[in-house]
DNA sequence: ACAACTATACCGTCTAGCCGGTACAGTTAC
DNA sequence: GTAACTGTACCGGCTAGACGGTATAGTTGT
């Protein structure tokens, strides 16, 4: 066992990964300035040399979340092609934060992005072409695929700026269903 | 030529405004981090000891921007209301970037709240809740003002993501006529 | 006299990154 | 089989610089 941690029974989840997650956390949580190296350390329970031999630098670490941001995000496009409900419905759903791996991750590249880093503004710029040709492989118009992914985008920022309620939080709730509802409506079939 | 600028033949803009102006120039352009008590001063062409003759402290520079958004975004408000074309076509167009003064106040808004400032955060919903009750009031349907909403904070991510064209940059250009044009779907009145 | 500054020095804290050390599993050489 | 050595995974103390903020003395136009 020479490269495990000692105290494992189990595997459990590796340092590194522990580090990515709690990097992404005070991402989400605090904001830029509240991601400290040492805060990071000091979340994932690593010393701040045990950082730095995982991460050489802050940029490092920076891309380790994009890199797995956008592993995650290609597995989505997936998932929103090949949705039982159809990709429209899907992608809306997901729209609003469900806590899932790629939400964390997506939340984390934006600020990041918002603190003008062009590698995170790269990565979801990317995302966002992916996501937006999938719909208009769907939807077969470029302008209703646009204005879909628009309304996308402000669900979005509307939980990212949280706790208020101008817009569906959950995605299983009923103005949420109403707003898919709605959207059917800018579909070139009527 | 006491408290003018040294070279005013005019009373050119007073140091305090110009304090912000640099602040929220530094908020726009660099994010969060790059706005510092230096960096603002020397942008503004101040010493460091001159902002904080105006602005005693941190906070107070951000309650400073924070006050001037608000009153810009009541003014705006009324001049949604008030817009020939209708309010969803003026608040549809000034949702991209047009380096207005509310423009980069809200985006400088926006990086404090990225930054999970609560002020910030506050100042925002409360432009945003006002947007769109202005919105309602104009389409008589809640849904469809809140969709509309949503279109226009897509459109405003979009534009702040820069220089990626999956969504019109231009409020005069042709694809912008067209989204508004669809956005004419989602109304109740066919 | 006073407001509106400039200039400079300073302080405590935070931050990124560095470095020397430790523990220990596995490898090699005899 | 055991001593010497290697690589991996960490610990924790340290430093230089940036940052927010304080302080203070001097300058300038009215």
């Amino acid at each position: 066992m020479a490269h495990m941690p000692k105290n494992a029974a189990a595997p459990s989840v590796p340092t590194r990964d522990r580090l990515l997650d709690a990097f992404e956390d005070l991402l989400v949580e605090g904001g830029e300035r509240s991601a400290t190296l040492d805060a990071v350390a000091a979340a994932a329970a690593v010393s701040k040399g045990g950082l730095l031999y995982h991460f050489a630098s802050k940029d490092a670490l920076v891309d380790g979340v994009l890199a797995r941001l956008d592993a995650l995000a290609l597995q989505d496009a997936e998932n929103i092609r090949t949705a039982p409900a159809g990709p429209v419905d899907y992608l809306i759903r997901t729209s609003v934060h469900t806590g899932s791996p790629l939400d964390r991750a997506y939340i984390a590249g934006s600020r990041l992005a918002q603190g003008r880093d062009p590698r995170a503004m790269q990565v979801l710029a990317d995302i966002r072409r992916r996501w937006l040709s999938v719909i208009e492989e769907a939807v077969h118009d470029p302008d209703t695929a646009q204005a879909i992914m628009l309304i996308s985008d402000g669900l979005y920022v509307n939980s990212s700026l949280a706790e208020n309620e101008l817009a569906p939080q959950d995605p299983t709730d009923a103005a949420m269903a109403r707003l898919i509802a709605l959207i059917g409506r800018l579909l070139p079939g009527s």
